[in-house]
RNA sequence: GCGAUAGUGGCGUAGUUGGUAACGCGCGACCUUGCCAAGGUCGAGACCGCGGGUUCGAGCCCCGUCUAUCGCUCCA
């Protein structure tokens, strides 16, 4: 069976996944809605992700910052300067590139040494550099470069009704400063003692020069981060719990041992900021994706918005009778894409009939935790429509049902498999004489008669995680 | 953002030398059937991405624009 893009686009749309947005009005390039099945699936990935890393967790508390912060934030948090882009064109191929990318790989190729990194270069610099030496367009070779211009990757609006440089907001790029910003209220109001962590879930901005992929990379997403903050010299054995904690969670939704691949950045590879990186990749049907970045940056950011703000952010551990900014341990997920690596994994593709005869049928074998719809209940005919909407009631009072009644039973056991339910309920003419059911499982297509009065309590065995 | 390709009912497609759209799947109603996509009858649904132009007349020609896919780049 392959598993393609296409396919799985197509049954997203389909089936109510995941649309394109805006789509009657042509569309907005790399924005994305989703639709009835699609915003349970996300909720339930939000769901198990705050349940196993805030709601379970005895170290983890949790918080829900605002999208907008003061632009201070940013100062700090090196945004406003670091995320920008140094870009230009060459105007004979219109090709574009990042001036210092250009600039080092020159330095490279020519045995000149810089004396310092082009990181730290102010445009002009970087301008004067490429005059100086007459840096060739690495495309085409010309020398007829544009200005640089900074493409900085932070949504810009304004707050108030008059647009002026004054009341400049940003969306946030990252949820993290939320709780960097909010670490000192956290810990008083929580009375948590180092080590403890704070999670988050929300939406960030970020105006990727190139999104795409599908949902893999939007200019809005949503992201889980949690910052964990311990003592300086405890970091890199707690990096190592997250990281397996991490992949344990991974695993135990289903991914696939083979699908999934830590990889650790080498030294020249880490941000600034960062001690130690890494990402545990997804084995998506276009190649390896990151998926978690899981890095520890220190006291960087604390430290930053000491700095900035002139508020002193170290803690007291009145074990040791010791002041110092913790450190933080950053398990940090896109909520979107963890989403299509659940639906890329789901996605198979099944043959029940033979080699001549084929019968597919398409199952998204999500596990049951994640599954938009947890019960599909089916009345075997129209006829037994009263009996059918009692069970109906009865369970969707705790999960979310789909009630069918269209076509035959074999057709809406494949439209349930099609979007990943792992139970059906048959409510056949028996049932009315005996009070039982015909459970129904997705993946084995085992059936097996429960009565009705027993049904709460044999799916609530099967919801348990 | 740049280069290449594409854009027809929900989806997949057909559409001849320009003369106002066809098929399959899906969807809905009824009949039939009654535990793994059976059958029958009827039906809803597209002004051919959008805007402009050429023409007596354009889904088919031209321009613009938007969107998608693939390459360059970036990353959660």
């Amino acid at each position: 069976m392959k598993k393609s893009m296409e396919k799985i686009v197509a049954l997203a749309k389909g089936r109510g996944f995941v649309y394109p947005g805006s789509e009657i009005y042509g569309g907005l390039a790399n924005s994305w809605d989703y639709g009835n099945l699609g915003s349970e699936l996300k909720n339930n990935v939000k769901k198990a992700w705050w349940k196993k890393f805030i709601t379970e967790s005895p170290y983890n508390v949790g918080v829900d910052c605002a999208i907008l912060m003061n632009p201070q934030t940013w100062v700090a948090s090196g945004h406003l300067g670091g995320f920008a882009d140094p870009l230009m064109d060459c105007r004979q191929c219109h090709e574009r590139f990042r001036a210092d990318k250009i600039i080092e790989d020159f330095a490279a190729e020519n045995n000149i040494t810089l004396e310092n990194s082009v990181d730290g270069w102010s445009n002009d610099e970087m301008m004067g550099f490429i005059k100086e030496h007459s840096v060739p367009c690495p495309s085409c070779g010309a020398h007829d470069f544009t200005d640089i211009r900074q493409f900085n990757l932070m949504f810009k609006t304004f707050q108030g009704v008059t647009e002026d440089a004054k009341n400049t907001v940003y969306l946030r790029p990252e949820t993290a400063q939320g709780i960097f910003v909010n670490f000192k209220n956290v810990q008083r109001t929580s009375r948590k003692k180092l080590p403890f962590g704070i999670g988050q879930i929300g939406k960030s901005f970020r105006n990727e020069i190139t999104p795409g992929n599908f949902i893999f990379r939007t200019r809005e997403f949503e992201q889980m981060e949690l910052e964990f903050f311990c003592e300086p010299g405890t970091d890199l054995e707690w990096f190592s719990y997250w990281r397996g904690f991490c992949r344990d969670f991974l695993l135990s939704l289903g991914l696939k041992e083979e699908e999934l691949r830590l990889r650790d950045h080498d030294p020249a590879e880490l941000a600034f900021y960062s001690k130690a990186t890494t990402d545990i990749e997804f084995l998506f049907p276009f190649g390896w994706g990151e998926l978690w970045g899981i890095a520890d940056r220190t006291d960087y950011d604390l430290k930053c918005h000491q700095e900035t703000s002139g508020e002193d952010m170290s803690y007291f551990d009145d074990s040791k009778g010791e002041r110092y900014i913790p450190y933080v341990i950053e398990p940090s997920l896109g909520v979107d894409r963890m989403l299509l690596a659940f639906l890329c994994a789901a996605y198979d593709e099944e043959n029940l009939g033979t080699e001549e005869k084929p019968d597919m049928r398409t199952v998204l074998r999500f596990h049951p935790a994640l599954a938009p719809v947890k019960i599909g209940v089916l009345p075997l005919s129209k006829k037994l429509a009263d009996g059918a909407q009692e069970v109906f009631k009865k369970l969707s009072f705790d999960y979310n049902c789909e009630y069918d009644d269209r076509g035959n039973i074999g057709k809406r056991y494949r439209r349930q498999d099609e979007i990943g339910t792992p139970y059906c309920v048959t409510y056949d003419f028996d049932s009315e004489t005996d009070g039982a059911v015909t459970v129904r499982e997705r993946d084995s297509m085992q059936q097996e008669r429960v009565k009705i009065d027993e049904l709460e309590a044999y799916f609530r065995e099967k919801f348990r995680f």
